[in-house]
DNA sequence: CGTGCTGTTGAGGACGATCAATGACGGTGG
DNA sequence: CCACCGTCATTGATCGTCCTCAACAGCACG
Protein backbone atom coordinates (compact mmCIF):
# COMPACT_ATOMS: atom_id res chain seq x y z
CA UNK A 1 0.00 0.00 0.00
CA UNK A 2 1.84 2.91 -1.14
CA UNK A 3 -1.32 5.32 0.34
CA UNK A 4 -0.96 5.05 4.00
CA UNK A 5 -4.98 6.12 4.29
CA UNK A 6 -5.75 4.07 0.86
CA UNK A 7 -8.31 6.72 0.60
CA UNK A 8 -8.24 8.77 -2.30
CA UNK A 9 -10.47 8.12 -4.85
CA UNK A 10 -8.82 9.22 -7.91
CA UNK A 11 -6.54 6.53 -7.26
CA UNK A 12 -8.93 3.70 -7.64
CA UNK A 13 -6.00 2.40 -10.18
CA UNK A 14 -4.17 1.11 -7.85
CA UNK A 15 -6.59 -1.61 -7.49
CA UNK A 16 -5.35 -2.95 -10.34
CA UNK A 17 -1.70 -4.29 -10.64
CA UNK A 18 0.46 -3.70 -13.59
CA UNK A 19 -0.53 -5.69 -16.29
CA UNK A 20 -0.25 -6.23 -19.61
CA UNK A 21 -2.84 -5.54 -21.85
CA UNK A 22 -2.04 -8.83 -23.30
CA UNK A 23 -1.89 -10.85 -20.31
CA UNK A 24 -5.45 -8.95 -19.33
CA UNK A 25 -7.28 -9.94 -22.42
CA UNK A 26 -5.70 -13.56 -22.36
CA UNK A 27 -7.22 -14.13 -18.99
CA UNK A 28 -9.94 -12.74 -20.13
CA UNK A 29 -10.60 -14.99 -22.67
CA UNK A 30 -9.41 -17.82 -21.31
CA UNK A 31 -12.06 -17.14 -18.72
CA UNK A 32 -14.51 -17.56 -21.39
CA UNK A 33 -12.88 -20.57 -22.64
CA UNK A 34 -10.45 -19.61 -25.17
CA UNK A 35 -7.30 -21.25 -24.16
CA UNK A 36 -5.16 -21.54 -27.37
CA UNK A 37 -2.79 -19.09 -28.62
CA UNK A 38 -4.09 -20.22 -31.89
CA UNK A 39 -7.48 -18.76 -31.05
CA UNK A 40 -6.62 -15.73 -29.13
CA UNK A 41 -3.69 -14.04 -31.72
CA UNK A 42 -6.52 -13.31 -34.24
CA UNK A 43 -8.22 -11.90 -31.76
CA UNK A 44 -5.63 -9.52 -30.08
CA UNK A 45 -4.53 -8.67 -34.01
CA UNK A 46 -8.13 -7.15 -35.13
CA UNK A 47 -8.48 -5.05 -31.52
CA UNK A 48 -6.98 -1.75 -31.94
CA UNK A 49 -6.39 0.71 -29.09
CA UNK A 50 -8.32 3.84 -30.18
CA UNK A 51 -7.35 6.30 -27.27
CA UNK A 52 -8.23 7.34 -23.64
CA UNK A 53 -11.93 8.35 -22.30
CA UNK A 54 -11.40 10.93 -19.41
CA UNK A 55 -13.59 9.84 -16.42
CA UNK A 56 -17.21 10.64 -16.17
CA UNK A 57 -17.36 10.83 -20.15
CA UNK A 58 -19.74 8.31 -22.18
CA UNK A 59 -18.70 6.13 -24.31
CA UNK A 60 -21.79 6.06 -25.93
CA UNK A 61 -21.12 8.10 -27.96
CA UNK A 62 -17.82 6.56 -29.53
CA UNK A 63 -19.73 3.34 -30.17
CA UNK A 64 -21.84 4.90 -32.62
CA UNK A 65 -18.89 6.70 -34.55
CA UNK A 66 -17.35 3.80 -35.30
CA UNK A 67 -18.78 0.65 -36.75
CA UNK A 68 -17.61 -1.48 -33.72
CA UNK A 69 -17.95 -3.01 -30.83
CA UNK A 70 -15.69 -1.73 -28.02
CA UNK A 71 -13.29 -3.61 -25.87
CA UNK A 72 -12.68 -1.90 -22.18
CA UNK A 73 -8.62 -2.02 -22.14
CA UNK A 74 -7.65 -0.28 -18.83
CA UNK A 75 -10.13 1.11 -15.97
CA UNK A 76 -13.47 0.68 -15.04
CA UNK A 77 -16.84 1.80 -16.81
CA UNK A 78 -20.11 0.54 -16.45
CA UNK A 79 -23.89 0.16 -18.02
CA UNK A 80 -26.62 2.14 -16.94
CA UNK A 81 -29.84 3.57 -17.11
CA UNK A 82 -31.81 6.93 -16.21
CA UNK A 83 -35.04 6.54 -15.62
CA UNK A 84 -37.00 10.11 -16.50
CA UNK A 85 -37.99 10.91 -12.42
CA UNK A 86 -35.35 8.58 -11.32
CA UNK A 87 -32.12 7.87 -9.74
CA UNK A 88 -28.73 6.13 -12.03
CA UNK A 89 -29.29 2.54 -12.55
CA UNK A 90 -26.27 0.61 -12.41
CA UNK A 91 -26.70 -2.55 -14.60
CA UNK A 92 -23.12 -4.08 -14.20
CA UNK A 93 -19.87 -2.66 -13.99
CA UNK A 94 -16.83 -3.35 -16.51
CA UNK A 95 -13.52 -4.23 -16.37
CA UNK A 96 -10.53 -4.54 -18.49
CA UNK A 97 -11.27 -7.28 -21.19
CA UNK A 98 -15.18 -7.03 -21.34
CA UNK A 99 -16.89 -6.34 -24.32
CA UNK A 100 -18.89 -2.69 -23.64
CA UNK A 101 -21.09 -3.03 -26.48
CA UNK A 102 -21.70 -6.38 -27.57
CA UNK A 103 -25.64 -5.91 -27.36
CA UNK A 104 -25.17 -3.56 -30.23
CA UNK A 105 -23.48 -5.85 -32.50
CA UNK A 106 -25.78 -8.66 -31.55
CA UNK A 107 -29.31 -6.57 -30.92
CA UNK A 108 -28.89 -3.75 -32.61
CA UNK A 109 -32.45 -2.20 -31.36
CA UNK A 110 -31.62 -2.50 -28.22
CA UNK A 111 -28.57 0.09 -27.84
CA UNK A 112 -30.98 3.28 -26.76
CA UNK A 113 -32.10 1.30 -23.38
CA UNK A 114 -28.57 1.58 -22.28
CA UNK A 115 -25.46 4.04 -21.60
CA UNK A 116 -21.88 3.45 -20.71
CA UNK A 117 -20.10 5.70 -18.79
CA UNK A 118 -15.78 6.07 -17.88
CA UNK A 119 -15.88 5.47 -13.91
CA UNK A 120 -12.42 6.09 -14.01
CA UNK A 121 -10.17 7.35 -16.66
CA UNK A 122 -10.56 4.39 -19.72
CA UNK A 123 -8.50 2.88 -22.24
CA UNK A 124 -10.32 1.39 -24.55
CA UNK A 125 -9.79 -0.31 -27.85
CA UNK A 126 -12.27 -0.86 -31.29
CA UNK A 127 -13.09 -3.90 -32.69
CA UNK A 128 -14.65 -3.81 -36.63
CA UNK A 129 -17.57 -5.64 -36.95
CA UNK A 130 -16.34 -6.20 -40.25
CA UNK A 131 -13.07 -7.42 -38.98
CA UNK A 132 -14.88 -10.15 -36.36
CA UNK A 133 -16.86 -11.90 -38.45
CA UNK A 134 -14.16 -13.58 -39.92
CA UNK A 135 -12.41 -13.73 -37.29
CA UNK A 136 -15.24 -15.85 -35.98
CA UNK A 137 -15.79 -17.83 -38.83
CA UNK A 138 -12.48 -18.73 -38.83
CA UNK A 139 -12.06 -19.48 -35.73
CA UNK A 140 -15.53 -20.94 -33.92
CA UNK A 141 -13.51 -20.80 -30.44
CA UNK A 142 -13.87 -16.68 -30.68
CA UNK A 143 -17.45 -17.08 -31.62
CA UNK A 144 -18.12 -19.28 -28.89
CA UNK A 145 -16.29 -17.09 -26.04
CA UNK A 146 -18.39 -14.02 -27.48
CA UNK A 147 -21.62 -15.76 -26.78
CA UNK A 148 -20.89 -16.87 -23.47
CA UNK A 149 -20.01 -13.32 -22.69
CA UNK A 150 -23.39 -12.59 -23.20
CA UNK A 151 -24.69 -15.74 -21.82
CA UNK A 152 -22.43 -14.55 -18.51
CA UNK A 153 -24.05 -11.41 -18.43
CA UNK A 154 -27.39 -12.83 -18.15
CA UNK A 155 -26.94 -15.11 -15.14
CA UNK A 156 -25.21 -12.02 -13.45
CA UNK A 157 -28.51 -10.60 -13.92
CA UNK A 158 -30.85 -13.44 -13.06
CA UNK A 159 -28.24 -13.33 -9.77
CA UNK A 160 -28.68 -10.14 -9.06
CA UNK A 161 -32.22 -10.20 -9.43
CA UNK A 162 -32.91 -13.22 -7.29
CA UNK A 163 -30.71 -11.72 -4.53
CA UNK A 164 -32.20 -8.28 -4.91
CA UNK A 165 -35.82 -9.65 -4.25
CA UNK A 166 -35.50 -11.38 -1.31
CA UNK A 167 -32.10 -10.14 0.66
CA UNK A 168 -31.59 -7.55 2.83
CA UNK A 169 -29.41 -4.42 1.99
CA UNK A 170 -26.45 -6.28 4.24
CA UNK A 171 -26.73 -9.32 1.66
CA UNK A 172 -26.96 -7.44 -1.42
CA UNK A 173 -24.04 -5.27 -0.65
CA UNK A 174 -22.09 -8.49 0.08
CA UNK A 175 -22.89 -10.11 -2.56
CA UNK A 176 -22.07 -7.16 -5.14
CA UNK A 177 -18.97 -6.97 -3.61
CA UNK A 178 -18.41 -10.93 -4.66
CA UNK A 179 -19.03 -10.53 -7.93
CA UNK A 180 -16.71 -7.53 -8.49
CA UNK A 181 -13.85 -9.93 -6.29
CA UNK A 182 -14.68 -12.84 -8.61
CA UNK A 183 -14.70 -11.28 -12.03
CA UNK A 184 -11.62 -9.14 -11.14
CA UNK A 185 -9.87 -12.09 -10.31
CA UNK A 186 -10.60 -13.88 -13.33
CA UNK A 187 -8.54 -11.30 -15.01
CA UNK A 188 -5.89 -11.54 -12.76
CA UNK A 189 -6.55 -8.66 -10.27
CA UNK A 190 -6.32 -10.07 -6.95
CA UNK A 191 -5.93 -7.34 -4.79
CA UNK A 192 -8.86 -7.25 -3.31
CA UNK A 193 -9.52 -3.89 -3.81
CA UNK A 194 -12.99 -2.86 -5.19
CA UNK A 195 -12.77 0.44 -7.53
CA UNK A 196 -16.08 1.43 -6.77
CA UNK A 197 -17.64 4.26 -4.17
CA UNK A 198 -19.77 3.57 -2.56
CA UNK A 199 -22.39 5.76 -4.31
CA UNK A 200 -21.43 3.85 -7.41
CA UNK A 201 -22.38 0.88 -5.12
CA UNK A 202 -25.22 2.18 -4.27
CA UNK A 203 -27.03 2.72 -7.70
CA UNK A 204 -26.34 -0.70 -8.57
CA UNK A 205 -28.10 -2.35 -5.66
CA UNK A 206 -30.36 -0.08 -5.20
CA UNK A 207 -29.70 1.31 -1.89
CA UNK A 208 -29.33 4.94 -0.18
CA UNK A 209 -25.90 6.16 -0.46
CA UNK A 210 -26.30 6.81 3.05
CA UNK A 211 -27.39 2.80 3.60
CA UNK A 212 -24.41 1.57 1.79
CA UNK A 213 -21.94 3.36 3.83
CA UNK A 214 -23.68 2.07 7.27
CA UNK A 215 -23.35 -1.51 5.85
CA UNK A 216 -20.10 -0.65 4.69
CA UNK A 217 -19.18 0.17 8.06
CA UNK A 218 -21.16 -3.41 9.44
CA UNK A 219 -19.26 -5.29 7.18
CA UNK A 220 -15.84 -3.63 8.42
CA UNK A 221 -16.86 -4.16 11.94
CA UNK A 222 -17.26 -8.27 11.32
CA UNK A 223 -14.16 -7.99 9.35
CA UNK A 224 -15.53 -9.13 6.07
CA UNK A 225 -13.91 -5.44 4.67
CA UNK A 226 -10.04 -4.08 5.59
CA UNK A 227 -10.92 -0.95 8.02
CA UNK A 228 -9.30 1.65 6.07
CA UNK A 229 -11.14 4.71 5.81
CA UNK A 230 -12.30 5.43 2.15
CA UNK A 231 -12.24 2.44 -0.17
CA UNK A 232 -13.77 -0.75 -0.04
CA UNK A 233 -11.07 -2.77 0.62
CA UNK A 234 -11.79 -7.44 1.29
CA UNK A 235 -10.25 -8.72 4.31
CA UNK A 236 -12.01 -11.51 5.19
CA UNK A 237 -13.22 -13.19 1.85
CA UNK A 238 -14.46 -16.03 3.23
CA UNK A 239 -16.52 -14.04 5.59
CA UNK A 240 -17.65 -12.04 2.73
CA UNK A 241 -19.22 -15.07 0.69
CA UNK A 242 -20.69 -16.29 3.68
CA UNK A 243 -23.08 -13.38 4.45
CA UNK A 244 -23.44 -12.88 0.89
CA UNK A 245 -24.41 -16.83 0.43
CA UNK A 246 -22.43 -16.13 -2.91
CA UNK A 247 -22.16 -19.41 -5.40
CA UNK A 248 -19.28 -17.77 -7.47
CA UNK A 249 -20.43 -21.44 -9.39
CA UNK A 250 -22.39 -19.14 -11.80
CA UNK A 251 -19.30 -16.84 -12.79
CA UNK A 252 -17.04 -19.38 -13.71
CA UNK A 253 -17.34 -20.70 -17.15
CA UNK A 254 -15.06 -22.90 -17.81
CA UNK A 255 -16.35 -25.67 -15.81
CA UNK A 256 -19.52 -24.78 -16.12
CA UNK A 257 -18.95 -25.04 -20.32
CA UNK A 258 -16.75 -27.91 -20.02
CA UNK A 259 -19.19 -30.15 -21.76
CA UNK A 260 -20.70 -27.50 -23.71
CA UNK A 261 -18.49 -27.64 -26.32
CA UNK A 262 -19.09 -30.73 -27.23
CA UNK A 263 -22.47 -30.06 -27.91
CA UNK A 264 -22.76 -26.42 -29.69
CA UNK A 265 -19.57 -26.45 -31.14
CA UNK A 266 -18.09 -28.74 -33.99
CA UNK A 267 -20.83 -31.07 -33.79
CA UNK A 268 -19.75 -33.34 -36.11
CA UNK A 269 -22.50 -35.67 -37.62
CA UNK B 1 -67.46 -26.43 -14.04
CA UNK B 2 -67.24 -23.23 -15.77
CA UNK B 3 -67.51 -20.63 -13.06
CA UNK B 4 -69.51 -16.97 -14.38
CA UNK B 5 -67.78 -15.20 -11.38
CA UNK B 6 -64.04 -16.27 -12.14
CA UNK B 7 -63.28 -16.65 -8.47
CA UNK B 8 -62.31 -20.33 -8.73
CA UNK B 9 -58.99 -21.05 -8.92
CA UNK B 10 -58.87 -24.75 -9.63
CA UNK B 11 -60.39 -23.39 -12.83
CA UNK B 12 -57.68 -21.31 -13.72
CA UNK B 13 -57.56 -22.82 -16.86
CA UNK B 14 -60.65 -20.50 -18.00
CA UNK B 15 -57.80 -17.70 -18.87
CA UNK B 16 -57.43 -19.90 -22.04
CA UNK B 17 -59.55 -19.96 -24.64
CA UNK B 18 -59.34 -23.25 -26.42
CA UNK B 19 -56.72 -22.97 -28.76
CA UNK B 20 -55.04 -25.76 -30.79
CA UNK B 21 -51.81 -26.78 -29.61
CA UNK B 22 -50.77 -26.59 -33.32
CA UNK B 23 -51.88 -22.97 -33.51
CA UNK B 24 -50.18 -22.47 -30.11
CA UNK B 25 -46.89 -23.40 -31.07
CA UNK B 26 -47.32 -21.82 -34.35
CA UNK B 27 -48.08 -18.22 -32.62
CA UNK B 28 -44.99 -18.81 -30.12
CA UNK B 29 -42.58 -19.72 -32.71
CA UNK B 30 -43.92 -17.00 -34.77
CA UNK B 31 -42.98 -14.42 -31.89
CA UNK B 32 -39.49 -15.71 -31.89
CA UNK B 33 -39.00 -14.73 -35.55
CA UNK B 34 -40.19 -18.27 -37.14
CA UNK B 35 -42.77 -17.39 -39.51
CA UNK B 36 -42.36 -19.98 -42.16
CA UNK B 37 -44.65 -22.85 -42.30
CA UNK B 38 -41.13 -25.18 -43.92
CA UNK B 39 -39.54 -23.73 -40.84
CA UNK B 40 -41.99 -24.64 -38.34
CA UNK B 41 -43.40 -28.12 -39.43
CA UNK B 42 -40.14 -30.14 -38.68
CA UNK B 43 -40.36 -28.38 -35.43
CA UNK B 44 -43.60 -29.85 -34.62
CA UNK B 45 -42.48 -32.84 -36.26
CA UNK B 46 -39.80 -33.83 -33.54
CA UNK B 47 -42.35 -32.65 -30.49
CA UNK B 48 -44.73 -35.80 -29.19
CA UNK B 49 -47.03 -35.30 -26.04
CA UNK B 50 -45.80 -37.54 -23.36
CA UNK B 51 -48.95 -37.03 -21.50
CA UNK B 52 -49.73 -34.77 -18.32
CA UNK B 53 -48.39 -33.65 -15.24
CA UNK B 54 -50.61 -33.01 -11.73
CA UNK B 55 -50.88 -29.69 -10.57
CA UNK B 56 -48.20 -29.31 -8.23
CA UNK B 57 -45.62 -31.83 -8.94
CA UNK B 58 -42.10 -31.13 -10.23
CA UNK B 59 -41.57 -31.63 -13.90
CA UNK B 60 -37.26 -31.96 -13.04
CA UNK B 61 -37.61 -35.20 -13.12
CA UNK B 62 -39.26 -35.65 -16.21
CA UNK B 63 -36.24 -33.79 -17.78
CA UNK B 64 -33.87 -36.49 -16.69
CA UNK B 65 -35.36 -39.47 -17.02
CA UNK B 66 -35.67 -38.27 -21.20
CA UNK B 67 -32.76 -37.06 -23.01
CA UNK B 68 -35.22 -34.41 -24.00
CA UNK B 69 -36.17 -30.93 -24.14
CA UNK B 70 -39.34 -30.34 -22.56
CA UNK B 71 -42.13 -28.15 -23.84
CA UNK B 72 -44.99 -27.06 -22.00
CA UNK B 73 -48.02 -27.16 -23.85
CA UNK B 74 -51.08 -26.59 -21.90
CA UNK B 75 -51.23 -25.69 -18.77
CA UNK B 76 -49.04 -23.28 -16.34
CA UNK B 77 -45.69 -23.81 -14.89
CA UNK B 78 -42.82 -22.34 -12.75
CA UNK B 79 -38.90 -22.01 -12.54
CA UNK B 80 -38.02 -21.89 -8.77
CA UNK B 81 -35.75 -21.95 -6.51
CA UNK B 82 -35.81 -22.94 -3.35
CA UNK B 83 -32.88 -21.45 -0.63
CA UNK B 84 -32.44 -23.41 2.56
CA UNK B 85 -33.44 -21.25 5.09
CA UNK B 86 -36.20 -18.89 2.82
CA UNK B 87 -39.00 -18.58 0.98
CA UNK B 88 -39.52 -20.54 -2.55
CA UNK B 89 -38.44 -17.66 -5.31
CA UNK B 90 -40.09 -18.08 -8.63
CA UNK B 91 -37.81 -16.55 -11.35
CA UNK B 92 -40.38 -17.16 -14.14
CA UNK B 93 -43.74 -18.37 -15.30
CA UNK B 94 -44.23 -20.46 -18.24
CA UNK B 95 -46.92 -20.84 -20.44
CA UNK B 96 -47.98 -23.40 -23.44
CA UNK B 97 -44.97 -23.13 -26.18
CA UNK B 98 -42.52 -22.17 -23.73
CA UNK B 99 -39.20 -24.18 -23.44
CA UNK B 100 -39.26 -25.41 -19.76
CA UNK B 101 -35.37 -26.75 -19.82
CA UNK B 102 -33.76 -25.39 -22.18
CA UNK B 103 -31.26 -24.21 -20.50
CA UNK B 104 -29.83 -27.92 -19.50
CA UNK B 105 -29.65 -27.74 -23.51
CA UNK B 106 -27.12 -25.00 -23.67
CA UNK B 107 -25.48 -25.19 -20.25
CA UNK B 108 -26.03 -29.00 -18.90
CA UNK B 109 -24.37 -27.91 -15.59
CA UNK B 110 -26.91 -25.40 -14.52
CA UNK B 111 -29.71 -27.60 -14.65
CA UNK B 112 -29.60 -28.36 -10.52
CA UNK B 113 -29.91 -24.34 -9.58
CA UNK B 114 -33.41 -24.41 -10.75
CA UNK B 115 -36.56 -26.58 -10.62
CA UNK B 116 -39.66 -26.64 -12.56
CA UNK B 117 -43.23 -26.95 -11.36
CA UNK B 118 -46.48 -27.62 -12.73
CA UNK B 119 -48.86 -24.54 -10.88
CA UNK B 120 -51.55 -26.16 -12.95
CA UNK B 121 -51.91 -29.34 -14.31
CA UNK B 122 -49.92 -29.34 -17.12
CA UNK B 123 -49.94 -31.51 -20.85
CA UNK B 124 -45.97 -31.54 -21.60
CA UNK B 125 -43.97 -32.57 -25.06
CA UNK B 126 -40.56 -33.50 -25.14
CA UNK B 127 -38.14 -33.40 -28.42
CA UNK B 128 -35.42 -35.34 -28.08
CA UNK B 129 -31.66 -33.59 -28.46
CA UNK B 130 -30.93 -35.77 -30.70
CA UNK B 131 -33.89 -34.73 -32.86
CA UNK B 132 -33.29 -31.00 -32.39
CA UNK B 133 -29.58 -30.89 -33.16
CA UNK B 134 -30.17 -32.05 -37.00
CA UNK B 135 -33.53 -29.99 -37.56
CA UNK B 136 -31.42 -26.90 -36.45
CA UNK B 137 -28.48 -27.91 -38.75
CA UNK B 138 -31.06 -28.01 -41.46
CA UNK B 139 -33.35 -25.11 -40.52
CA UNK B 140 -31.41 -22.38 -39.34
CA UNK B 141 -34.17 -20.12 -38.27
CA UNK B 142 -34.99 -22.85 -36.01
CA UNK B 143 -31.78 -22.53 -33.82
CA UNK B 144 -32.06 -18.56 -33.89
CA UNK B 145 -35.49 -19.31 -32.53
CA UNK B 146 -34.25 -21.19 -29.97
CA UNK B 147 -31.44 -18.81 -28.88
CA UNK B 148 -33.51 -15.82 -29.35
CA UNK B 149 -35.55 -17.48 -26.72
CA UNK B 150 -33.15 -17.50 -24.37
CA UNK B 151 -32.01 -14.11 -24.69
CA UNK B 152 -35.88 -13.19 -23.88
CA UNK B 153 -35.47 -14.78 -20.82
CA UNK B 154 -32.49 -12.48 -20.17
CA UNK B 155 -34.15 -9.42 -21.35
CA UNK B 156 -36.88 -10.81 -18.91
CA UNK B 157 -34.54 -10.96 -16.02
CA UNK B 158 -32.91 -7.76 -16.49
CA UNK B 159 -36.08 -5.69 -16.72
CA UNK B 160 -36.69 -7.56 -13.81
CA UNK B 161 -33.80 -6.84 -12.20
CA UNK B 162 -33.71 -2.95 -12.68
CA UNK B 163 -37.57 -2.79 -11.92
CA UNK B 164 -37.74 -5.02 -8.51
CA UNK B 165 -34.79 -2.74 -7.02
CA UNK B 166 -36.19 1.04 -7.20
CA UNK B 167 -39.82 0.18 -7.51
CA UNK B 168 -42.45 0.33 -5.01
CA UNK B 169 -44.62 -3.14 -4.32
CA UNK B 170 -47.37 -1.37 -6.97
CA UNK B 171 -45.10 -0.77 -9.67
CA UNK B 172 -43.53 -4.34 -8.96
CA UNK B 173 -47.14 -6.03 -9.12
CA UNK B 174 -48.27 -4.17 -12.46
CA UNK B 175 -45.19 -5.19 -14.00
CA UNK B 176 -44.75 -8.40 -13.43
CA UNK B 177 -48.69 -8.47 -14.32
CA UNK B 178 -48.04 -6.26 -17.49
CA UNK B 179 -45.16 -9.11 -18.26
CA UNK B 180 -47.61 -11.96 -18.30
CA UNK B 181 -50.11 -10.09 -20.01
CA UNK B 182 -47.71 -9.74 -22.72
CA UNK B 183 -46.60 -12.76 -23.09
CA UNK B 184 -49.89 -14.63 -22.87
CA UNK B 185 -50.89 -12.78 -25.69
CA UNK B 186 -47.78 -13.37 -28.02
CA UNK B 187 -49.33 -17.03 -28.27
CA UNK B 188 -53.06 -15.95 -28.54
CA UNK B 189 -54.31 -15.56 -25.15
CA UNK B 190 -56.14 -12.20 -24.62
CA UNK B 191 -58.84 -13.07 -22.23
CA UNK B 192 -56.91 -10.63 -19.76
CA UNK B 193 -57.07 -12.94 -16.91
CA UNK B 194 -54.08 -13.58 -15.33
CA UNK B 195 -53.39 -17.36 -13.95
CA UNK B 196 -51.67 -17.27 -11.18
CA UNK B 197 -52.51 -17.13 -7.74
CA UNK B 198 -52.10 -13.90 -5.06
CA UNK B 199 -48.81 -16.23 -3.65
CA UNK B 200 -47.37 -17.07 -6.75
CA UNK B 201 -47.47 -13.46 -7.75
CA UNK B 202 -45.87 -12.68 -4.02
CA UNK B 203 -43.37 -15.27 -4.45
CA UNK B 204 -42.32 -14.09 -7.90
CA UNK B 205 -42.60 -10.28 -7.12
CA UNK B 206 -40.75 -11.07 -3.84
CA UNK B 207 -43.40 -9.62 -1.98
CA UNK B 208 -45.20 -11.08 1.47
CA UNK B 209 -48.40 -12.66 0.15
CA UNK B 210 -50.55 -10.08 2.10
CA UNK B 211 -49.17 -7.21 0.97
CA UNK B 212 -49.52 -8.44 -2.52
CA UNK B 213 -52.97 -8.71 -1.67
CA UNK B 214 -53.33 -4.89 -1.14
CA UNK B 215 -51.46 -3.90 -3.54
CA UNK B 216 -53.84 -5.66 -5.93
CA UNK B 217 -57.22 -4.46 -4.12
CA UNK B 218 -55.23 -1.07 -4.63
CA UNK B 219 -55.31 -2.06 -8.45
CA UNK B 220 -58.48 -2.95 -8.47
CA UNK B 221 -59.53 0.39 -7.14
CA UNK B 222 -57.38 2.62 -9.48
CA UNK B 223 -59.88 0.71 -12.55
CA UNK B 224 -56.74 -1.81 -13.66
CA UNK B 225 -57.70 -4.40 -12.46
CA UNK B 226 -61.08 -5.95 -12.56
CA UNK B 227 -63.15 -5.85 -9.36
CA UNK B 228 -63.68 -9.86 -9.20
CA UNK B 229 -63.13 -11.57 -6.01
CA UNK B 230 -60.46 -14.19 -6.24
CA UNK B 231 -59.00 -14.67 -9.78
CA UNK B 232 -56.68 -11.43 -11.52
CA UNK B 233 -58.01 -10.04 -14.48
CA UNK B 234 -56.81 -7.05 -16.41
CA UNK B 235 -59.63 -4.42 -16.44
CA UNK B 236 -57.69 -1.28 -17.75
CA UNK B 237 -54.46 -2.23 -19.59
CA UNK B 238 -53.52 1.39 -20.66
CA UNK B 239 -53.67 2.35 -16.68
CA UNK B 240 -51.68 -1.20 -15.49
CA UNK B 241 -49.01 -0.17 -17.57
CA UNK B 242 -48.74 3.42 -17.31
CA UNK B 243 -48.37 2.20 -13.16
CA UNK B 244 -45.83 -0.24 -13.96
CA UNK B 245 -44.42 1.62 -16.04
CA UNK B 246 -44.27 -1.17 -18.82
CA UNK B 247 -42.48 -0.84 -21.93
CA UNK B 248 -43.22 -3.80 -23.86
CA UNK B 249 -40.19 -3.07 -26.58
CA UNK B 250 -38.25 -5.89 -24.86
CA UNK B 251 -40.56 -8.41 -24.84
CA UNK B 252 -41.27 -7.63 -28.68
CA UNK B 253 -39.05 -10.14 -29.95
CA UNK B 254 -39.91 -9.65 -33.97
CA UNK B 255 -39.30 -5.95 -34.11
CA UNK B 256 -36.03 -5.80 -32.09
CA UNK B 257 -34.53 -8.98 -34.18
CA UNK B 258 -36.24 -7.17 -37.55
CA UNK B 259 -32.86 -6.64 -38.89
CA UNK B 260 -30.65 -9.29 -36.72
CA UNK B 261 -31.36 -11.18 -39.23
CA UNK B 262 -29.52 -9.81 -41.55
CA UNK B 263 -26.76 -10.53 -39.24
CA UNK B 264 -26.86 -13.73 -38.17
CA UNK B 265 -29.22 -15.23 -39.97
CA UNK B 266 -29.82 -15.76 -43.62
CA UNK B 267 -29.97 -12.28 -45.62
CA UNK B 268 -33.67 -11.81 -46.57
CA UNK B 269 -36.95 -13.88 -46.70
C1' DC C 1 -8.33 29.02 -1.52
C1' DG C 2 -12.88 28.02 -2.71
C1' DT C 3 -15.62 24.25 -5.02
C1' DG C 4 -17.10 19.65 -5.50
C1' DC C 5 -17.13 14.92 -4.58
C1' DT C 6 -16.96 11.24 -1.20
C1' DG C 7 -17.56 9.43 3.18
C1' DT C 8 -19.72 9.82 7.75
C1' DT C 9 -23.30 10.60 11.34
C1' DG C 10 -28.05 11.76 13.31
C1' DA C 11 -33.28 11.99 13.42
C1' DG C 12 -37.81 11.25 11.60
C1' DG C 13 -40.93 8.78 8.62
C1' DA C 14 -42.70 5.54 4.97
C1' DC C 15 -43.02 1.08 3.21
C1' DG C 16 -43.52 -3.54 3.60
C1' DA C 17 -42.77 -7.94 6.69
C1' DT C 18 -44.63 -10.65 10.21
C1' DC C 19 -48.06 -12.50 13.23
C1' DA C 20 -52.71 -13.57 13.88
C1' DA C 21 -57.49 -14.31 12.76
C1' DT C 22 -61.53 -14.62 9.64
C1' DG C 23 -64.23 -15.58 5.46
C1' DA C 24 -65.10 -17.92 1.02
C1' DC C 25 -64.88 -21.87 -1.77
C1' DG C 26 -64.09 -26.68 -3.50
C1' DG C 27 -63.23 -31.36 -2.56
C1' DT C 28 -63.72 -35.48 0.31
C1' DG C 29 -65.88 -38.73 3.09
C1' DG C 30 -69.66 -39.78 6.00
C1' DC D 1 -77.01 -33.75 2.11
C1' DC D 2 -73.82 -32.25 5.55
C1' DA D 3 -69.40 -31.96 8.34
C1' DC D 4 -64.64 -31.52 7.83
C1' DC D 5 -60.48 -29.84 5.79
C1' DG D 6 -57.15 -27.43 2.81
C1' DT D 7 -56.26 -23.56 -0.09
C1' DC D 8 -56.75 -18.91 -1.15
C1' DA D 9 -58.23 -14.21 -0.26
C1' DT D 10 -58.84 -10.72 3.11
C1' DT D 11 -58.21 -7.66 7.26
C1' DG D 12 -55.95 -5.60 11.44
C1' DA D 13 -51.90 -4.51 14.38
C1' DT D 14 -47.12 -4.25 15.38
C1' DC D 15 -42.36 -3.88 14.16
C1' DG D 16 -38.02 -3.62 11.53
C1' DT D 17 -35.55 -2.05 7.53
C1' DC D 18 -34.29 1.38 4.75
C1' DC D 19 -35.22 6.11 2.67
C1' DT D 20 -35.07 11.02 3.13
C1' DC D 21 -33.45 15.22 4.79
C1' DA D 22 -29.85 17.44 6.99
C1' DA D 23 -25.23 18.68 8.42
C1' DC D 24 -20.28 18.20 8.52
C1' DA D 25 -15.31 16.51 7.64
C1' DG D 26 -11.58 15.10 4.50
C1' DC D 27 -9.42 15.23 0.21
C1' DA D 28 -8.65 16.45 -4.84
C1' DC D 29 -8.62 19.77 -8.22
C1' DG D 30 -8.89 24.08 -10.73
Amino acid sequence: MRNDKGASWTDRAQAFPTISLRDTLRAKFRSLGVDSEADLRPLLRIITRIGDVPRGRDITAISEAHKSAIILLEGVACWFRKPAGGHRQILAFQYPGDLLDFHRYVLPKFGETISIRALTACSVGIARYEDIEPAIDEHPNLGLALWRATMLTAMIWRERMLQTVHATALMRVAHLLCEQLARLEAIGVNTGIVPLSQSEVADAAGLSPVHVNRTIQHLRKVGALRDNRGGIEVGNRRRLMQIANFDAGYLNMPVILSNWDVKIGQSRD
